[in-house]
DNA sequence: ACATGTGAATCCTTTCACAGCA
DNA sequence: TGCTGTGAAAGGATTCACATGT
């Protein structure tokens, strides 16, 4: 690994880029050409100096006493997040979350491709589901391999997602979005990014819970 | 304000929290009755010293020479979120997202109960989902409370998730997961999770092409 | 005049390393 | 001996405040 000027973007950085993406391109369908750091900071939910902050890791875009250029701020976080190249995604788990994501139409308009779609089911398995159809899970390392698969959408049952996982990273696959409450052992060039519905639910609770105890007071 | 030894508790613990609940659930499907600090982390996929030092955020509940219970700690952390008490929660939007987190079935036996679910397209309203009758988002406010809704699931198209925020906000709910793409703008007593599954595939993508730009030197 | 870009200060989080106790 | 619980150190992230450039 040699040392790159483009890795020192932190982390919690790289996170908040989508929703400045997301803001600019609400700014673009408005035909809004030009925004200011406070403007778009607003519209994303965080702090202007923070915004600001977070482009700095990625260079100078601005006009000081203007601004930012909408469209082209938005380029330069496109290719900052390697929007630029197709990734070609597969799900696998087709179930009533697998149908969904399958179904999620924000992919193709951002640089996502959903290759393919992969189930371990008798009854899914041939079905056609969001135009693509469905393969047997069985089939995984040949289906990731042929359709040029580089991420991986994990939305199985828990038991069965260590397993899964193991079979997609030993398929070449180093990016994987798993939904299935487990935590993942991977190697460590592996990334994995967790989305669980439940554990967001008892953050929230512990919030309820916090202001009502304070509010007895 | 009184004692706020719970309030203590920093956000980043809390959002580990389920993360432990989940292990010690699984051990104790397993049968294990105790465990260590570091049994525990390895499955939890954080470091031993960062589980204990959360752990002694709420407390102090191991043997020192021997380890923790695992029924009891479940029980302590169960309650440290809140979970005694039933939590009423409405899921709002009911398209492919929303249809597959009603029949997510993870809720109940954690302390979530699907109260109401609210659409706004007439071929849905009325419709049955989950066993749950779809109501108008019209009654959105009279739904709330009557059946005493304290969560709000939003999985609504983006345009009208701010509109819908706002209603749900007037209604008294304090607590939203939001799953549409967009920063909704709320009072501050308001606390609003999101879940962006564009987002993480766009950090995902992130690491892709860092990987790519790091191999190619 | 005005908004960016950025060192410096502050705050929060993680990690270390060991004292304390079964 | 072995593992917890915790001060202290280290490392990141956020916020401040202003110099900088248009």
């Amino acid at each position: 690994m040699a040392e790159l000027s483009e890795n020192a973007v932190p982390a919690a950085t790289v996170g908040r880029l989508p929703y400045y993406l997301r803001a600019l391109r609400d700014l673009a369908d408005e035909g809004v050409p030009l925004t200011s750091s406070s403007e778009l900071a607003e519209r994303s939910g965080v702090g202007s100096a923070q915004l600001r902050k977070d482009l700095s890791f990625l260079g100078s875009f601005g006009t000081r006493g203007v601004g930012y250029d909408v469209q082209s701020l938005a380029d330069y976080i496109k290719a900052a997040l390697g929007l630029e190249s197709e990734h070609r995604l597969a799900i696998v788990g087709i179930g009533n979350l697998g149908h969904a994501l399958a179904n999620y139409s924000g992919y193709t308009q951002r640089g996502f491709q959903v290759a393919a779609l992969l189930d371990a089911s008798p009854d899914v398995v041939g079905t056609e589901v969001a135009g693509i159809r469905v393969d047997d899970i069985a089939d995984l390392t040949q289906v990731i391999t042929q359709r040029r698969v580089s991420m991986v959408v994990l939305a199985t049952p828990g038991g069965v997602a260590q397993g899964v996982a193991e079979q997609v990273v030993a398929a070449g696959v180093r990016e994987i979005l798993n939904f299935a409450p487990t935590a993942l052992q991977v190697p460590d060039d592996v990334v994995v990014r967790s989305v669980d519905v439940g554990g967001e639910l008892q953050i929230l609770a512990f919030h309820a819970a916090a202001r009502a105890a304070g509010a007895q007071d």
